[in-house]
DNA sequence: CTCGCTATGTTGACAGTGTCAAGTTTCGCT
DNA sequence: AGCGAAACTTGACACTGTCAACATAGCGAG
């Protein structure tokens, strides 16, 4: 059977490219980030990437991607094991949030790097799950203030910084 | 006499880069920047930076310390031909600095992008000309709100973005 | 089963980048 | 006048992203 999608030479090579991209990041900062290194790291050619990625920006969305998604994991974490009341869950998410950005400095620092955000510059894969993701890690804190009054929400953000 | 410093062969290379730099910060951004295309523009070969700046980065900081002057110069004009009360000095001042963000988006932007601000990466003249054009910049608002209640300036800086 | 077609990777090339080393010209000072 | 340093040129190198041409593995249609 064939459940898991299994590639022709290499297994699953995106997932690889984009955890060569978040070592190379964490250590060496985003500018030590490069198609090739990754390419490198992972143990293929320089240009096999290209089938996966369109240009350096998309693995970057990509790995912003990847860090959205560890970043709700952690939130949704505390949360679910947190006192049933809404302000003990938001208590929670906020936990889990900073426990993150501790934990996970670089990461959290390149999601909120300015990038260019023009659908086009992405091949499209890339670009829906940065959307997908991206989105359900804010639907977490606005579902969790939903029950308090307006304002919450950017209160709430901006207080965590 | 030689009251202007009358370099060798090119006549003020360093600010003849700079201004190069900001032309092409501004049709192409950030991303445009390159020491080659600066010298080039400049009429010099592609090496000659390097006995300006040190590094790219030098020249993207001596280009924002650049954008630091101008929005000074902004705000002080703005201020100087206010009326003499402190409510409409400041307020004048608000308006300096938007008309500067209005009129030099790029630059403006290029400003606030996050960079490692490490004095050993720069060159000395270029970091000593950072350091006092961007506190001058900030001593202009601090300045204008030291009559009002203090929270006055982080108040201002929100509200002005 | 076989023939193609597509996805995946490889190889090689190219232009562009920053940076260094060595040589050349120009300036300023003694 | 001449010497030394500063400014600039030339050439090279390693690295980058990107493209085209080729090779191969897997899948589906017939």
């Amino acid at each position: 059977m064939t459940s898991e999608k299994r590639p022709h030479h290499h297994g699953n090579l995106r997932k690889a490219l984009i955890d060569a991209g978040i070592a190379l990041l964490i250590d060496g900062g985003p500018a030590a980030l490069s198609l090739r290194k990754c390419a490198a790291k992972a143990g293929v050619s320089h240009a096999a990437p290209a089938h996966h990625f369109k240009g350096l920006g998309s693995l970057e969305l990509a790995i912003v991607t990847r860090a959205h998604t560890l970043l709700t994991a952690a939130m949704i974490a505390e949360r679910d094991q947190a006192a049933p009341t809404p302000h003990a869950r938001l208590q929670a998410i906020c936990a889990g949030y900073i426990r993150f950005a501790r934990d996970h400095t670089a990461l959290f620092q390149f999601i909120f790097l300015p990038r260019e955000l023009q659908p086009d510059l992405f091949d499209s894969q890339t670009w829906q799950e940065f959307l997908t993701d991206s989105t359900a890690s804010y639907n977490i804190l606005q579902e969790a203030c939903a029950p308090f009054e307006q304002g919450t929400e950017t209160a709430v953000w901006s207080l965590v910084h």
